[in-house]
DNA sequence: TTGAAAGCGCTAACAT
DNA sequence: ATGTTAGCGCTTTCAA
């Protein structure tokens, strides 16, 4: 900018005026230091306007995995609101590591991001105090922040599950089992949750053997269909916590030749195509509504921290609509 | 920093020398600027920093939609290579607008990002020559660029579709329909290639009725997939030319209830629960060496420009292996 | 071992 | 309509 100020035979402040269109500049000098800028090739350095601003016009987003659909949803809802406000993403994939995601939250805030959004892992977000006294806004998305208060929202968990149960319980099914992921996730504890009170709701007692929860593999949920299976009172009917338990049980039942009433949470591209009824979550709405609440603290607001809840959806395609066989 | 400075009773670079680990301070001397740091909560703001040093340690992406499942696939593969470095993803989704591309790319460069990679959607790059020329190295992947030369990292479209139809014609089959996306794509452009060299190598003449491209729908593919069911040379297997196609395509089979011997191009997450075999490409090893190429390019590699092809893999489940019926 | 001064590229506040 | 000065928060260079 220097240079094109010399070559223009102007002042540094005219150019910085022309480039960023203020009022004030004669026509001609105008004319010339646009054929200076022209000339040099010259591009003006955000990263200096932004230091100088005190802005940076950018949200941090920090996330299990930006690789796996439903992550990537939700990182499109949030860029697509950034986007509208003029701001750009800067992003990192935790990998399910609490250090890794307190390494990169930090990093997000040493750069001054206006805003971050991050779906947590670790189990204390103390870390980030500091940072958020210091100003910068932080809106937890998917699950809740660990042993601080923050500005959270979150899939009906509970909700879904509940009415995913009772959907099944509506289908006239009295045995239904629950496979889910390990209790020590926040969306797996909710889940099961919303199970048992649908089942207590409807005054049916479960069954030890109807529930399980853990790391879900091939093997813990053959296992786990197994046990629900065998015996004087087989469940006649499967809630499923997650994507991974809904396609493992579909992957076991295939390879068995059975066919269980099933309900599963959280959509999959292909759901519809194995006719498989779902609670669907929609982690694009998820994004778009932390990043809608992350800019209005950026602006300013300074009300208690606030839980926004996104309802989930009945999909009905066939494999929660079966009736019991005995 | 100053202002530690300032409480610690010493000067400014003292303090920079603590904050960033450099030698030739007292013991003491660091003991008191770390209380000042601890006692004001200070953190170094790296975007300062990193105006200073010329450096960014960010790479940008642009790509069509981070919330589709092949582009976040990508992504993964850039960001592991760029944390690895020391740098950080700024990104934006240009859904397939040119202009929003342009934009996005313009965006970056104005932030000085060290690099950028490109999924292109435009047809022209001219306007990156500039920025390219101002020392900004840049990679494009999945799609080579438009009007310019610069590195590549793309799928091996051609024999991968020549691979996938190969291996129906291996199968006995001699009349196979390709459906694939509009031509104004460069990957449908070469999987339509791959197709097409693969029929002719075996000598195999392909009839009008048989090839359909253009955007797909569910009303396209059906009304493609009943042409060449149609008549008195039916076909009897199907190339599906990305998922797009092949989800739809199995829906109206399944619809009809049909069986047809089918191979599609691009694997995604639950093929294998629907049986479908499929030329997979590998979208997080896209990302991975157009990454790895543009840290090449960063580093001061000033070679010619390169194209690297990443192989597709054969991922056989049931449907490509089904023998033609007549 | 420590510090003063200059400057990265830009904008804000105040002249002229 | 244009320019001067200061300074964003840090590092670099050179001197003490």
């Amino acid at each position: 900018m220097k240079d094109v100020a010399t070559a223009a035979g102007v002042s540094l402040k005219t150019v910085s005026r022309v480039v960023n269109g203020e009022p004030g500049v004669a026509p001609r000098t105008e004319q010339q230091v646009r054929e200076a800028i022209e000339a040099l090739g010259f591009r003006r350095n955000d990263s200096a306007r932004l230091l100088r601003t005190g802005q940076a016009a950018t949200v941090g987003l920090v996330l299990e995995d930006i690789g796996d659909p439903f992550y990537s949803g939700l990182s499109r809802g949030v860029e697509s609101v950034a986007r509208a406000h003029g701001s750009l993403l800067l992003s990192g994939s935790s990998d399910a590591d609490p250090d890794t995601e307190h390494q990169l939250a930090l990093a997000l805030c040493a750069r001054r991001v206006d805003g971050l959004i991050i779906v947590p892992t670790s189990a204390d977000h103390g870390y980030l105090v500091p940072e958020m006294m210091a100003g910068i806004p932080v809106v937890f998305a998917d699950r809740p922040p660990g042993g601080i208060d923050a500005d959270t929202v979150l899939s009906d968990n509970v909700g879904g599950a509940r009415k995913g149960t009772a959907h099944l319980i509506a289908g006239g099914h009295r045995r239904i089992g629950y496979i889910g992921d390990d209790h020590s996730i926040f969306t797996a504890r909710e889940r099961h949750q919303g199970y048992r009170e649908a089942m207590s709701e409807a005054e049916l007692l479960i069954a030890d053997s109807w529930v399980a929860m853990g790391t879900p593999t091939a093997d813990s949920v053959s296992g786990a269909l197994k046990r629900m299976l065998a015996g004087p009172e087989p469940v006649t009917a499967l809630f499923c916590g997650n994507n991974r338990v809904s396609v493992l049980a579909l992957h076991i039942l295939a390879a068995r030749e059975e066919s269980l009433a099933m309900v599963g949470f959280d959509d999959f591209e292909l759901a519809d195509l194995l006719g498989l009824t779902v609670v669907a979550q929609d982690p694009g709405e998820l994004g778009y509504q932390a990043c809608e609440l992350l800019f209005q603290r950026m602006s300013g607001d300074r009300e208690p921290s606030r839980r926004i809840v996104i309802p989930t959806r009945m999909q009905r395609r066939g494999s929660g609509e079966r009736r019991p066989l005995r």
